[in-house]
DNA sequence: CCAAAAATGTTATATTATAACATAACAATT
DNA sequence: AATTGTTATGTTATAATATAACATTTTTGG
């Protein structure tokens, strides 16, 4: 759980990954408009994951007529294009932590820790391996997964 | 896939299913009331991820007054006892497949086909192993995970 | 039987997410 | 600058998933 070193810096997180989200943006030829780079901000405020109704009540203070599709378009496109992940287990949403400037397939496993409700991002070719020959030999081809491992962190156990 | 074998005796899988959901609850001395056992056998009525609504609406069928907290409270106690599974990436439930007769705690991991949408059932010592280590040595006491992998089954690659 | 505990009934509401259609902004071309 | 197609956003409504809160019934164990 790197998130839980003491007293790193955040807003370089935050700096970060929003001038990563515009290069990939600008690659790609795809628009990261105000609206999918406030919603990026708000999640990036911490690394908790965020509800899309929180980001939603967040966005409203700054824009009056934002309203559910407001936010869930931008998080599709946030999705879509890997700038965020959906941590399923708890219907919310998460920065990227591990950018792939390539386009190389990004498929990630999340740590997400019980007591401080932080989350962290694994990005394991070893296990991503595993998995998928787990599932090559049940006669799955895999073509993506789910993976949150759920527990206490170094910090919260002590 | 297992479930994919052709013609396999369906009815076998619920008559098992719910044979050993009897032994369990005698053996923990729990309940397994009328409506439990309907909405297990309802959950075991096919491989593929039953829908909370959905069996909600096939027991209003035979019982005019059930209602969401019928079928959700059913579905907390064959979670909390293992003879059901949610699959969180598509907030379905599942007969559990693996059981255990003896007390062991048992974390599965699932296999979805986008095809046909039948999800098999792992219980994987060694994955479960791999992916306890990886997120001890990133800092998280791993308690429980959610591991569910999607994609194409033998039969609907075909 | 009686009291406590567990399960179910009942009503209401919270939370998460999408449908459907209208309007606006932008981009590329003439 | 006007035209046109495309993408993004606005807006209203509603679908889908899940829980809170409290009343009543059923079961269990003394």
């Amino acid at each position: 759980m790197p998130t839980s070193r003491r007293r790193h810096d955040h807003k370089h997180c935050i700096a970060t990954a929003i001038a990563h989200a515009e290069t990939v943006c600008r690659q790609k030829g795809i628009r990261f408009t105000r609206i999918r780079r406030r919603v990026l901000e708000l999640i990036w405020a911490s690394h908790r994951p965020a509800l899309a109704y929180n980001l939603l009540a967040q966005l409203r203070r700054e824009k009056h007529n934002a309203a559910p599709p407001t936010v869930y378009r931008a998080l599709d496109f946030l999705l879509e294009h890997r700038l965020a992940h959906k941590i399923e287990s708890l219907n919310a949403y998460i920065g990227c932590a591990r950018p792939s400037a390539d386009g190389r397939r990004h498929i990630g496993q999340f740590l997400i820790c019980d007591g401080c409700h932080q989350v962290a991002e694994l990005d394991d070719a070893e296990l991503q391996r595993m998995i998928e020959s787990k599932a090559s030999r049940a006669g799955l081809k895999a073509a993506r997964h789910t993976v949150e491992i759920t527990g206490r962190c170094t910090s919260c156990r002590r």
